[in-house]
DNA sequence: TAAGATCAGGTAATCGTTATCACGCCGGGT
DNA sequence: ACCCGGCGTGATAACGATTACCTGATCTTA
């Protein structure tokens, strides 16, 4: 039935010669008289013949693949970072294999296990669980991006998140705003954590207070960042301005200032989008570039797969504010800045 | 250096039992009585025995993957595609080896080559080059999606390109448009080509001539679009209304019209995207699902896995025009539909 | 010229798992 | 009493490539 694949000693063979030195050849071993060489490479044509990778991984003891683990392939700053990832392996001849944890509790061991099981050569992860338990006795180079683990020692490579955060409402609180609403996905995560303090930092230092009920941080996608929008507006004393701290927020955010015609209202978005500088008005960011992100890491598992050995390196991404607009309205009544 | 690991014959000797026994524990095999069973589980447990993949993998002569080939990760429409297939395939206790080929012409012949060579299950590929014949001669089942490939049968599913532009084109000569630009990628990729043919389906049963000089077909990307944009506006009869063939070259439209306030052109994007119904005016579209697409793709590439050896399957997805304000204006002078 | 180095090439073991096949053993049918 | 069949089990051989180790032969060099 299945067809009887060429192996490396039908080439031997029929290149009179060892699987061996055949071996040499495919692996480019210079130890090898050039005549031997030429008929191994003729046999190879010949046959079409092809190295059966699982095989040659399972003697080296070690896969060329390296594994990513993030939230979602389909959000859009996953994507373009795991696409980096790819070009950075491809390079280096190695595959990726990705995988997403959907935010389920126990799929992260899960996968992280069976990756392992592979024997991939290097791990990208982003971690969501907090529990790393499950490779605290590993050998494989673990690099971590956008979030730090708990209780383990491992390259990671982040944004400023707090650093940001706080620029992004200074940036606000400087053209007047003192009711700034916040907008984020779960505090359990820790860039919402983090950008969630940035927020407090700077209003803390202008002497704001931090009102809750201008804060939501239960928004996990775009359409509850739209019901939690709504609710702002239709506050008694509803914000003059809103900081989303996630891209996908924004587009709730956006969507909702959009339809009440409210451009009125001042925002700054954590994170780039398509289009941010086309509605109206034009989306203020703090640009992050999750390709950058995703080349660091890349580079970091290299470093570590050839045999660096220091100590694990913290790697912080600083953020741009790109004023485009929304950012700097003045609330109403006000002199501006 | 690196710890040994612990292999199934560790196990069985710690099982006081034998090496396939123990194998027939891991693999569920119901012929081992309760008592060796519970004793291998045991074992498991307590060395922290965990199953090498690889080693699996080539005894069995197949790998419990399955490799996607698109065209470019951080697209968000493959990426949503990519997305869906991994879940199918989580589902089945597959993992997923993500690559693209990033229209390097030899690129894509490499990619495959060595996914055949890691012995994937299945293939899941949106084919670049029409030039197949690197795995003609293959018995891994290969499922094509977005476009056809050529001189080679197999499962294939597609949107209804063709279709859906004419519907698309339709609606604009509708509101009675006689000017329509046609922005697309290179018609060398099949899905430009379809919906070009489609647009000048429609044009043609209007009896519109088509224009060359209203036609774009080498925007690669939303920069090119935009460009080619610009130089319709600048003609001297400019178009009333553009038809753009894909999300990517949408935004470079958009951006332009946007940014040179023209609300009088109409336009139809092939390809949602988002905000599209935020900007104003909001984009008329034409919906595709690429969750869909990935479903239906990892559906049938199970099906083939699970020994179904009918003829290949042509599966088509029809298009939903989504009218949201941009494909419904009427020309200047024009009396409206 | 002899000892040592270099080079091409080969043999056999190994990576960890699973398939093949054979072996006792027990119960049931004849 | 005897043979058959199923069951639990295990020894051994793949799967396909690589590596450790070993041959000889040729080439240096003191």
């Amino acid at each position: 039935m299945v067809k009887k694949l060429v192996r490396l000693s039908d080439v031997a063979v029929a290149a009179k010669t060892s699987a061996k030195t055949a071996s040499r050849v495919i692996n480019g071993d210079p130890r090898v008289s050039a005549e031997t060489r030429r008929r191994v490479e003729e046999a190879v044509v010949r046959l079409g013949y092809r190295v059966d990778l699982l095989a040659r991984s399972l003697r080296r003891g070690v896969d060329d693949m390296i594994g990513v683990v993030v939230e979602s392939i389909a959000d859009p700053f996953f994507a373009a970072v795991i696409s980096e990832i790819e070009l950075a392996a491809l390079r280096r001849g190695l595959n990726v294999i990705v995988t997403s944890n959907r935010r389920l509790p126990n799929r992260e061991a899960a996968i992280v296990d069976g990756l392992q099981q592979r024997r991939v050569a290097g791990l990208i992860i982003t971690p969501h669980t907090s529990d790393l338990s499950y490779l605290v006795s590993t050998e494989t180079p673990v690099v971590f991006v956008d979030r730090h683990p708990r209780n383990f020692a491992a390259d990671v490579v982040t944004f400023d998140d707090r650093g940001g955060a706080r620029t992004a409402v200074r940036h606000l609180l400087r053209y007047g705003h003192g009711r700034i609403a916040f907008v984020s996905d779960d505090l359990e995560i820790e860039t919402s954590r983090n950008r969630h303090a940035g927020y407090v930092d700077a209003l803390q230092e202008a002497g704001v207070s931090v009102v809750p009920e201008l804060v939501a941080t239960d928004c996990a996608d775009a359409a509850i960042a739209r019901a939690r929008t709504c609710e702002f507006l239709d506050l008694d004393e509803p914000p003059t301005a809103i900081f989303s701290a996630r891209s996908e927020t924004s587009l709730g955010v956006v969507k909702v200032l959009h339809d009440r015609k409210r451009t009125d209202i001042a925002m700054v978005s954590f994170g780039d989008f398509a289009l941010a500088d086309v509605v109206s008005p034009a989306i203020t960011v703090l640009e992050q570039s999750p390709e950058l992100l995703g080349r660091l890491a890349a580079e970091r598992l290299f470093a570590r797969l050839d045999g660096d050995h220091s100590d694990p390196i913290n790697t912080v991404i600083p953020l741009r504010l790109v004023p485009r607009g929304s950012g700097e309205i003045v609330p109403a009544g006000s002199a501006g800045a």
